[in-house]
DNA sequence: TGTTATGATTCGTA
DNA sequence: TACGAATCATAACA
């Protein structure tokens, strides 16, 4: 006989049993010498059990667990359950892990969701606010905390939701796990078939998590991009800061090409970003250049504040140190009076300073300047 | 509401 | 990679 002829005769024995048979082992070698029963009998069968009333479905239940081919039968029927579920899902079961989770896994990290607290959200709050070059000043500072506060709301609804799927996944295991317990005294059912239930709950529920991290991300995704979009906003740098980068051009005419230290300085003094620094030069260089005589007004500006700060200083010096010394020199004289001898100063120039050079040549004091080149 | 000023971005170049 | 040039987007102002 066959596995799959002595799992029917298992059945049909055990399904075809009256009341009055159990306990009766002629009757059951009468039954199971019968393998070719009729399937539709066996069903009829199966099917009048849901007639019975529960106290008679107890009885049958009881008798079937007390009957003594019961052991032999169920090994039997779960050795081949064993076999035919095991070859079928064997591999299904070893899952890798999912890509797609652990990128999500890894974002939710580095923006701070998951993982520890302290710090994940600043530093993504900090990493946005660096990519948007925005300043540290009071605007940046309440939409940093904005940041930080719409970031730890997010995060705090993902590990409650998180909490709540973990313990309905628990709750929900351990009540399929009872159940299965249960039924495993009258129906075939191994502790490994217990374990792939378990795992295949646990697979649908990650895949709800799954669903619960995409949402996260792209919550996460449309606040840091609003919080970007904020810091993209152009403020104009305030008065002071616009003085002191006025300054250093207007006095750094001949070359307005502020080192990496003195773009670190500036930035320092302006409470602005390097980066801002730069721009801010770019820009001013490319607009000098293009309308001289518009700036013409703001570089004499300049240049008086400038000269009249030098002119301090040396007064202070000559006083400490008399004779008088000239001005450093770094003052554009368009103020002849202030500077009348143009200082002689030996400048390395970058090699696009040509142009800048030959855009000198039409300002009113090109020749200083060139002089200074 | 139109214009100007200005900070930021993008792209090509040396 | 820093820079020039063009351009965009928006603040500031008349």
């Amino acid at each position: 006989m066959d596995d799959q002829t002595r799992m029917l005769a298992g059945l049909a024995g055990l399904g075809g049993l009256s009341q009055g048979d159990v306990g009766d082992p002629d009757s059951v070698r009468k039954q199971l010498g019968q393998p070719q029963q009729d399937i539709g009998d066996i069903l009829q069968q199966i099917m009048a059990i849901t007639d019975e009333s529960l106290d008679e479905a107890q009885a049958r239940k009881h008798a079937l667990n007390c009957h003594r081919m019961k052991p032999a039968l169920f090994s039997v029927l779960c050795e081949i359950k064993e076999k035919t579920v095991l070859s079928i899902r064997g591999i299904q079961d070893e899952d890798p892990p999912d890509p797609q989770i652990m990128r999500l896994d890894n974002m939710l990290l580095a923006e701070g969701v998951s993982g520890p607290e302290k710090g994940g959200g600043s530093a993504a709050a900090a990493a946005a606010a660096a990519a948007a070059g925005g300043s540290p000043g009071a605007d940046g500072g309440i939409e940093h905390s904005d940041y930080r506060a719409k970031l730890a709301q997010i995060r705090q609804i993902y590990h409650s939701e998180l909490e709540k799927y973990e313990q309905a996944c628990s709750e929900f295991t351990n009540h399929v796990m009872n159940l299965l317990r249960e039924q495993s005294r009258t129906r075939p059912i191994s502790p490994k078939e217990i374990e792939r239930m378990v795992a295949i709950i646990h697979r649908k529920f990650s895949s709800i998590q799954m669903q619960l991290k995409q949402s996260t991300c792209e919550a996460v995704m449309i606040l840091r991009s609003r919080f970007l979009d904020a810091r993209r906003k152009r403020r104009n740098f305030n008065k002071q800061a616009t003085e002191v980068l006025n300054e250093y051009f207007y006095s750094h005419l001949s070359n307005p090409y502020p080192s990496e230290e003195a773009k670190e300085e500036l930035a320092k003094k302006c409470a602005i970003t390097v980066s801002q620094v730069s721009n801010w030069f770019g820009n001013k260089r490319i607009r000098y250049k293009k309308n001289i005589g518009k700036f013409q007004e703001e570089a004499n500006l300049y240049a008086v504040k400038t000269a009249v700060d030098a002119a301090s200083v040396s007064a202070q010096a000559s006083q400490a140190n008399s004779p008088a010394t000239p001005n450093s020199g770094t003052v554009c004289p368009c103020q002849p009076p202030l500077t009348p001898t143009p200082p002689s100063i030996s400048i390395t120039l970058p090699p696009h300073t040509n142009q800048l050079r030959s855009m000198l040549l039409h300002t009113h004091c090109s020749s200083y300047t060139l002089a200074e080149v």
